[in-house]
DNA sequence: GCAATGAGCGTC
DNA sequence: ACGCTCATTGCT
């Protein structure tokens, strides 16, 4: 390192001495671009020796200009050999940027071949000078070890939380039994590792869900240790519990999405709920998952991980079957003596009701029945239907088997667009883009495509009618009457015990103060025929949402799910063996070559860019580029390679990313890992 | 032959 | 968005 003063500009004003400790401060600038992905030396006056301490804000000159940039680290001397800049200014002393979430960015930053930056705008919020000023509290003593009791039900349930008092890294997936009150076992065990002086963090999907966990969570380790992060809170409280956290008084942190990076000193235990929810997944850049960060946090700093939901993912299925988590399952006859009484429906085949108006409801009797009785107990009934809107799908005109791509096994739809002298354009693949002239259906032979379209939800009215005399509530975008897109009409977060019915999208679904008397899971084949990859998962994933909101058949609960009992999901559900389906939608997937089996990237912008990326990457030999499909304004390739590859796709992606903003390259690709296609 | 001016580029 | 380099220009 050379120290030099610096010429002309400030050579009146006198240069500062530099800090006589440690005189160079590492800084993280915030300049989004791939080819400055790394840290850069400034020198510290000795006017701030003080202040510029590790994890705090700074300002700084780059290239000319004022940047903010994040001091990762003092030193006693850089290996740059050039002229070092003095550092402009502390914004704050307060060491926002903790070392352990400052190596999490880096790592998810690697996973994703993203910016560091990036992920450091998601994991550090913004300021708060006032806030920042506030007197911090002290933190609370560890609580005592909570009773565990509910977690003795499952083989291993306490094993786990033995783990996490002693300070262990174990590892679980755990499917939570038919009308578990997970959330009090989730604080169970967040009270675990706050009574060993631990931290711990759990994040879930929604905003009411988080309150509920937080509820509990408060009960156990009291107001001060159990601070909840989500994003409406506005910033102001949401950067004072988010200080809070960082400055090690809030110890149990319950939060959404965002709440993945936050700063729990000596984190203990990880938790992600219900991981596969899609608002898990990050939408910003680089688009990281919470279940992907809690496992490389869990990785890097020894804290136990519990992955866990009413529904197992195929990523968790992969964590089981690797041997990284042990599975917690509830044994059959807790899960026999907890489920609701399952009946499954084929949609072409059930036995209409005798009168009209639940005909044109398009109930089946059973379902009728099952409500009638429910009512007649005087319970609510659930009645979950798919959003509304309509979704251009391609099935099999026989046997409805989803019409896959003879290549790569990706979806077929028809492409938007008019028809051509009458004739309709022909099928295509949305990944691959392969035109499909002569379908002929792997299951049946038959040559015959229909297209699946997911109706409007006008269930809530026709039940109405269907239901003389019965209240009829609605969750979700189901409701409001404002067709099918009306997605923000109201969510309920409970309903009381009261006959009713309570009509809801997925994800909506209230909780019943003693459980719902029925469930009927309506349109299941429509949701089934959806084009995503995780149609089936998903699906599933929504019907046990439902399903476990249910009493159990003991105490008369009965569940009617619309579609072909033969279904793998439908079988999952009928037997509440989410492990199972897991593990057969994995086997799938691994069959067909889909993520989580495999690891994908996709790449979106122009023609030209997206060539001019993949002619400056090193992709691993086993990559296989898949596409181009119209995607936007522009299109999208898809690479795919097998798993051991990930970490080798994803460093190639972001050195060719780096490679094209060092050359100023015109157009930009947004680069995807992991995204669905 | 050499200052004056401008475009391009890296960025501590 | 600054200050560095290196090219081109214009004048003696």
């Amino acid at each position: 390192m050379t120290v030099r003063a610096r010429p002309s500009a400030s050579a009146g004003l006198g240069q500062p001495a530099p800090a006589a400790e440690l005189p160079v401060a590492r800084v993280w600038v915030d300049v989004p671009l791939s080819h400055l992905d790394r840290p850069f030396d400034y020198l510290v006056p000795e006017s701030m020796a003080a202040d510029a301490v590790p994890g705090c804000r700074v300002r700084v000159r780059f290239a000319g200009r004022q940047v903010h940039g994040l001091l990762l680290d003092r030193l006693a001397e850089s290996d740059h050999d050039g002229r070092l800049e003095f550092l402009g200014r502390v914004v704050s002393p307060e060491p926002v940027l903790s070392a352990e979430v400052a190596t999490l960015a880096r790592a998810v930053a690697d996973r994703y071949a993203g910016l560091m930056v990036d992920v450091l705008r998601l994991a550090v919020p913004p300021r708060h000078a006032k806030v920042e000023a506030e007197p911090p509290g002290a933190p609370p003593p560890p609580p005592p070890r909570p009773g565990t009791a509910g977690w003795a039900r499952y083989p291993r349930g306490t094993a786990f939380l033995d783990a996490v008092a002693a300070g262990r890294p174990a590892h679980a997936v755990w499917q939570a039994a038919p009308g578990e009150d997970w959330p009090r076992l989730l604080a169970e065990a967040a009270a675990t590792a706050a009574s060993a002086g631990r931290g711990a963090l759990i994040v879930l999907p929604d905003y009411r869900d988080v309150e509920r966990v937080h509820a509990a969570c408060t009960a156990l380790v009291g107001e001060t240790a159990a601070v909840a992060l989500t994003a409406d809170l506005g910033p102001a409280r949401r950067y004072r519990r988010w200080l809070a956290v960082r400055r090690g008084i809030g110890r149990v942190v319950v939060g959404t999405r965002a709440a993945m990076f936050a700063p729990v000193a000596d984190p203990g235990l990880l938790v992600v709920w219900d991981d596969g929810d899609d608002l898990h997944a990050e939408q910003r850049a680089p688009y990281p998952h919470v279940r992907e960060v809690l496992i490389q946090r869990a990785h890097a700093t020894g804290a136990a991980l519990l992955c866990a939901g009413l529904a197992r993912t195929s990523e968790a299925q992969l964590l089981v079957d690797s041997g990284w988590a042990h599975e917690i399952v509830a044994g059959r006859p807790v899960v026999r003596q907890a489920a609701p009484r399952i009946t499954a429906i084929g949609d072409d085949a059930w036995e209409q009701a005798r009168d009209q108006a639940a005909r044109s409801a398009r109930l089946p009797l059973v379902a009728v029945d099952a409500a009638r009785e429910a009512l007649a107990d005087g319970a609510p009934v659930l009645v979950q239907v798919p959003r509304g809107g309509y979704v251009p799908a391609l099935a099999c005109g026989q046997c409805r088997t989803r019409a896959r791509c003879r290549r790569c096994a990706g979806p077929l739809a028809l492409p938007a667009g008019e028809v051509r002298d009458g004739d309709p354009r022909p099928p295509a693949c949305r990944w691959c883009g392969v035109v499909e002239t002569s379908f002929v259906c792997p299951a049946c032979g038959s040559r015959r495509l229909r297209a699946v379209v997911v109706g409007a939800a006008r269930t809530a009215e026709e039940l109405g009618r269907a239901f003389p005399g019965v209240p009829v509530r609605t969750s979700g975008a189901a409701g409001g009457g404002g067709g099918p897109d009306a997605a923000d009409a109201a969510v309920l977060s409970s309903v009381p015990a009261r006959r009713a019915l309570v009509v809801c999208t997925p994800g909506a679904e209230p909780v019943a103060e003693g459980g719902y008397g029925a469930a009927l899971l309506l349109d299941g084949w429509a949701m089934l025929a959806r084009l995503d990859l995780r149609a089936t998962e998903e699906t599933y994933r929504r019907w046990l949402t439902a399903a476990a909101l249910v009493r159990p058949a003991a105490a008369g609960g009965r569940v009617v799910v619309v579609a072909d009992s033969a279904l793998a999901p439908v079988q999952a559900l009928i037997r509440w063996d989410p492990a199972w389906h897991a593990a057969v939608e994995l086997a799938a997937r691994t069959e067909l070559g889909f993520p989580p089996a495999v690891r994908m990237a996709a790449l979106d912008g122009t023609p030209a860019a997206i060539a001019d990326l993949l002619g400056a990457a090193r992709l691993p030999p086993t990559a296989e580029l898949l596409g181009p499909v119209p995607a936007g304004d522009g299109e999208r390739m898809l690479v795919r390679v097998p798993r051991a590859d990930g970490r080798a796709l994803a460093s190639a992606l972001a050195a060719a990313q780096a490679v094209r903003t060092a050359r100023k390259a015109a157009d930009p690709v947004r680069v995807q890992l992991d995204a669905t296609p």
